[in-house]
Parts: structure tokens; C-alpha cells; sequence
DNA sequence: TGCTTGACAGAAG
DNA sequence: CCTTCTGCCAAGC
């Protein structure tokens, strides 16, 4: 993966994250997928985390496949709560529920 | 250069 | 449902 690549990467996956929509959720792999790299799954989570920036997207939004939220980042509940997003009695999201995917206006 | 670490995903127990 | 393991790959040391 070239610097450049990696650039277009993080702008896909920050483009993307901006998209989504209140009340809705996305999954790292989806987004990783659709920006290009469907096996950099984890480059999503660790954009989010270190990328300067992301921390005014909802990023809270996204979220792993079966629902389950970030370990370690307990705010990221309340704040799907507050967006109406359903939670499971064992803390996952009802993602099928919620999820959403990206789209090209 | 080589081993360890994750805001992941999927399968197994 | 929850924990652990393996595959994955860029980053850190």
C-alpha cells in the first residue's frame, strides 16, 4: 500500500463515516470494503483511533459485525442510545436492525 | 529485520 | 452469550 493509497484510504473511510446517518450504524469491514481494501478491516478502527480529526465524525456509529461496540470506549453507548439505536439486553446493537451501507449520491 | 499489538471478522468450544 | 483462536495487515518497538 503506497502512502498514496493510504491517503485515499483515510479520506474514504472519513467520508464514509461522515455519512452515516443518526440513528444508524456501519461496520468497520464494510467500510473498508467499499473504500477499496475489504481485508483492512482493522486500518478502519485504527484510522478512527489515531487520525486527528475523526473525533467530530460519528465515528460511535460504526460498530463490528455482530454489534458489538469498541472495547474500551464506554461513551460510545450513551451516545447511540441517545440516536435511538436499540440495544440488546447483553449490550450488542441490534445492528440488522440499524445497519446501514454507503451509497453514492 | 523480526516480534508484538490492536476501535476487526469469523469460527470454535 | 462469552471467551479464545486464527487470519489479516499496518504500526511500533
Amino acid at each position: 500500500m503506497t502512502p498514496e493509497q493510504a491517503r485515499q484510504f483515510r479520506d474514504d473511510v472519513l467520508n464514509i463515516v461522515s455519512q452515516i446517518p443518526s440513528g444508524h450504524v456501519t461496520t468497520y469491514g464494510t467500510i473498508a470494503a467499499w473504500a477499496g481494501w475489504p481485508s483492512h478491516s482493522r486500518m478502519v478502527g485504527r484510522t478512527l483511533r489515531y487520525t486527528p480529526g475523526a473525533e467530530q465524525l460519528p465515528c460511535h456509529r460504526v460498530v463490528n459485525k455482530e454489534g458489538r461496540l469498541a472495547p474500551g470506549w464506554s461513551r460510545q453507548r450513551p451516545l447511540l442510545e441517545s440516536e435511538g439505536v436499540q440495544f440488546r439486553p447483553n449490550g450488542y446493537v441490534e445492528i440488522k436492525k440499524h445497519l446501514w451501507e454507503p451509497e453514492w449520491e
